[in-house]
DNA sequence: CATATATGATGAATATCACTCAGTCATTAA
DNA sequence: TTAATGACTGAGTGATATTCATCATATATG
């Protein structure tokens, strides 16, 4: 857990040039892999390895050989394409985090209301993460201070992630559906600090059931929302609002039209 | 981060038998430190050096070696008093909730209102473990997943830590100052979750000022309280319907009224 | 007081890692 | 065919947690 090499990674760069060979008159495409795409196919296969490791076993107990080993690689190809573990289990996190925000967008989108697309991201969040519990003790620990986190593949990964969370709340609020009350950031860490927490929580009960999860999701929403539990459609505060400023002016000129007459 | 020994440690028990010589009739109450007195200060000081260099240098950082040189022992005397490292991280960790846990106390004691209460509870915990950030870091990742987590002093000390949390919240649904909603576990994980999250994304701001923190606290209390703010911010959604419903039979009245006048 | 025994303490030795590097192999270019 | 480039390898290196044979001191015992 020291020694931070300073060479640069000699591994293949990302996207372009799938195009396979431009002049492939006469000659057949060539079933035969590119150089790039088995380089392509060797990376996925760290990161894959690494992924089962890392999940299983944890960061502390994981070995770089156990990942060669599953991988199919020597040792030291794994520093060819991560230039240490940290890197390597950053990697991991950061296809954890697409995924997760792949399958959070199209949650969102098939959702009406605002309360269902939130209902929907929190019992998503947190079915997820106890899924793959520890890969989040990474977040925390070592991988998050470690070397450079701002401006790495998590980080990115990462904002985009919570994106979809601001998104659907910001839409609620402009709506008229939550009640706009705190900083955006406050309420974006209330969300995933709750469920994370609520996590270990379930992880150390005996028999965690559905119910659990159900009952963190609608607390969680039910805060989110405004508190205004009653039910079915609460009024949002704006139409709330606006209801009492026209009951208040009735009550007005009544209260004139009374004072008039007696 | 492997090998954990079976050997019990042969480490000093716990409290009991402070009286030095019973029989201290002629003698001087002799000032030279008993066996014991030797035993606990050592370990306190091996408590300390760990505790420095895990707060400055975090886990992964710290090696055992670095601990024996600031306690002023060998290496292998740290294995008499902690069976390994995680042990030591662990023992840390429990000093370090004993410490929280009565100064919440205290300072709960102090307040009035449950409202008050929660607030200087959650002002405390953020701003005790923003100090202490590397510390927590144990707690997500190995100290709480290897060996046996429940049953260790760490998961006592925080028992009787949260349990503070807990009395004030159902002190404050008893006396009915807050509404009985969900679970208790749930508002407690809605509770240190948000914190402890939102420590990190203070930690990230380049100048994390004091206003950030009140914001946080403010939120969260409001939140756990029922919503029921009323603090100078929007009304909630509870009171504005409440004050509706007022106003609405004020003006009821003054319609009967000038109905009859009419 | 002298000696025996238990308790503490030590640090060199061991086992595991993460990481490096000199050299091999394979594919493409000339 | 040969040269050049790129990919890969695994024995080697240094760092680190943990062990253990041994020593030191204090207490108990005669």
């Amino acid at each position: 857990m020291k020694r931070e090499p300073k060479r640069a990674m000699p591994r293949a760069k990302s996207a372009e040039k799938n195009a396979r060979s431009a002049k492939a008159g006469t000659r057949k495409p060539s079933l035969a892999p590119t150089r790039r795409e088995r380089v392509q196919s060797k990376e996925d296969a760290i990161i894959a390895a690494a992924h089962k490791s890392l999940t299983t076993r944890g960061f502390a107990k994981t070995t770089m050989s156990e990942i060669a080993r599953k991988a199919g690689v020597a040792e030291g190809t794994l520093y060819l394409y991560f230039s240490n573990k940290n890197a390597l289990a950053r990697a991991v996190l950061a296809v954890f985090y697409k995924r997760l925000t792949q399958t959070a967008k199209t949650g969102v989108a098939k959702c009406a209301t605002t309360r269902e697309k939130l209902e929907f991201l929190a019992r998503h969040h947190l079915e997820s993460i106890i899924g793959e519990r520890r890969l989040l003790e990474l977040i925390a620990s070592d991988v998050r201070n470690t070397d450079a986190y701002e401006g790495s593949d998590v980080y990115k990964m990462n904002r985009e992630y919570v994106a979809v969370f601001d998104d659907v709340m910001r839409g609620g609020v402009w709506r008229g559906e939550i009640e706009d009350g705190a900083a955006q950031w406050i309420k974006r860490d209330i969300f995933f600090g709750s469920l994370e927490y609520s996590m270990r929580t379930l992880l150390m009960k005996k028999r965690s059931s559905k119910k659990d999860v159900a009952a963190v999701v609608a607390e969680l929403v039910k805060l989110l929302m405004g508190g205004a539990g009653v039910r079915t459609e609460p009024m949002s505060n704006r139409d709330l609002t606006k209801a009492v400023e026209r009951v208040d002016a009735a009550a007005l000129r009544l209260e004139r039209l009374s004072a008039v007459k007696m």
